[in-house]
DNA sequence: CTATCTATTTAGAATAATTCTAATTATTGA
DNA sequence: TCAATAATTAGAATTATTCTAAATAGATAG
């Protein structure tokens, strides 16, 4: 109810975002989002819903996981990690990547000749990675999986 | 007990892995992992377990979540997600890849000119990815972080 | 503009995943 | 063998997330 004509231009643009999605516009989903774009540090939900609760102090956490929830549906936001169920684990310590079906919740394992090396080069000055994780979801070619069903 | 010969040198191998990374060697470790090369279907903890008590009875949760760490930290298994806590959020649309920083726990965003294309030709036939993530984990440039203090 | 329909919000309960605790048992090394 | 330490166990506790039911708000048809 404040927020003046600068923002209003995108807000446009995420209304019409939520829309195509078939989510409405809601002032929590704005708040909420308003708040991730405030300090882009990966917060958990948890962190969201203490910083959402400033400016809306009435908000609950069931709301922010709803709004993250249609906000990640309609391309406003990211999950860090792709996956928020259980973590699962895998005895196969050669060079490779995995890939999740988003159909049957199979996870693969994919070989990979090439090892995902980001080249240091490409790095910010400073970073020193140890570990490099591809991972990646779609369709597996299990019969019903492969996009011939709608879902 | 029973398990033969051809296991005998894989075990001793096993065995050091353990040790070299301050681990005593354990049945129940054993267990676990034999359970985990048996069936190569990335399973959560909670199927590992349900699995482990086929052979091993008495084993309970907390040992196989104690196994699995140990499996871990001693690179003998890899967790799925590198992370097992909260599910973070990020507003950053472009494609870009996240680097955990194993030292003070921040992620921070890496842009990639490359955008994280694995080729589908690599693929085995029939994958279909719809989306491709990459991930870092190591030390990040913050004083205290990079590699100069011990941990 | 009002009634109605549906989506959304809310608080709090429920569930699921993981970690912690305290007592017991096993292993290592003097 | 004995002491010291590590690991296991059952179950409680914690944390993250989802669900539920009632209340509210927004869109739409009249």
């Amino acid at each position: 109810m404040s927020d003046s004509a600068k923002a209003f231009q995108t807000d446009e643009q995420f209304n019409q975002r939520l829309h195509t999605s078939g989510f409405r516009f809601t002032p929590q989903r704005q708040h909420v989002y308003n708040v991730l774009m405030e300090t882009r540090d990966h917060p958990t939900a948890d962190q969201v819903f203490i910083r959402s609760r400033e400016g809306m102090p009435e908000i609950s956490m069931a709301t922010v996981y709803n709004c993250l929830d249609a906000l990640v549906k309609s391309g406003l936001v990211r999950q860090v990690s792709l996956d928020r169920a259980a973590t699962r684990y895998c005895p196969n310590m050669t060079e490779h990547c995995h890939f999740h079906c988003t159909d049957c919740g199979k996870i693969f394992d994919i070989d990979l000749d090439d090892k995902p090396s980001v080249p240091e080069a490409k790095l910010p000055r400073g970073f020193k990675p140890e570990q490099i994780e591809v991972s990646m979801r779609g369709h597996c070619p299990d019969k019903g999986c492969s996009g011939h069903s709608r879902n």
